[in-house]
DNA sequence: CGCTATTTGCAACCTTGTTGCAAATAGCGG
DNA sequence: CCGCTATTTGCAACAAGGTTGCAAATAGCG
């Protein structure tokens, strides 16, 4: 999700935000939040514990911080092709409309700018979130085809 | 992976399968080809030790058996979107055009039939074996809506 | 400054997946 | 049909990632 211009990554502005949502500014959570508007793409767990400092900010109060972000709308979660998941300011990108292709051969994940495909229909009491478009087959690479 | 007419999914068959790629046709193996075989969706670890009866083959020789699926290439194997690696038979099939829903709330895929997306442009040296519409939202029994 | 609900840190626990090794066995040749 | 050996299985132990309960710390209110 890279979005490159965070509304404002100050301190004050980040607890100001928090405390928009109805929560407390803690260090924890303005800390997690700073590296998060500073980073430029998704980072996981272990990335943001590295970051500030191992033992710095307990395990569990991480988990904690990180889900707490999603629960209140100001990060998204994801999991990446390793499956692990990934941490990322909210609001930056809806992402648009666009595929993934992924490669069987080497397991890579490619994105595609393309035209969004057309919502389709669904059985009553369903509510659609999103939609993706996922292509499979063979890079370019594992074709045998030089970069 | 919705492919309603396996091959063949006799035990024989299976078992001949088995042998073809020059590995032992042991009850396990077959057990879990069968499986596979007749499930319309991909499998993952859990669903596969539940439905062999807890127990009845242990935990560690199933991660071993369907790693080996994979590596002999009979099965495929893939994260879902809650990061847990789901396993089904490979080749078999095409899969046609049909769009899955994947439920936020219960975790539940659903298949819809609908017309293939267009197939898109593609890079230089890419090839597409599979094209998948992935939709996701709420389904009706989490919405609140009475099946 | 004091109070209380919210957060934090800790310790213990669960799930998922892996490794090493001894016991069982598929499928070969006799 | 029988024995043999390489392949599989089951077990026990381990490791990473994630969760839970609870007591101690603290943000932000008056």
């Amino acid at each position: 999700m890279p979005e490159h211009i965070p509304p404002s990554s100050s301190a004050a502005n980040l607890a100001e935000r928090i405390r928009a949502v109805g929560a407390r500014a803690t260090p924890a959570r303005i800390r997690v939040l700073e590296l998060l508007s500073a980073a430029p793409l998704p980072l996981s767990h272990h990335d943001v514990e590295s970051a500030l400092g191992a033992g710095s900010l307990d395990r569990v109060t991480l988990y904690r911080v990180l889900d707490w972000l999603v629960a209140s709308g100001l990060a998204v979660k994801g999991a990446d092709e390793r499956r692990v998941w990934r941490f990322s300011l909210a609001g930056g990108g809806t992402h648009g409309s666009h595929a993934h292709f992924h490669c069987e051969g080497c397991g890579r994940v490619f994105c595609l700018d393309m035209p969004a495909p057309s919502p389709p229909p669904l059985p009553g009491g369903f509510t659609l979130l999103r939609a993706a478009l996922d292509l499979s087959g063979r890079c370019a690479q594992c074709n045998g085809v030089p970069a």
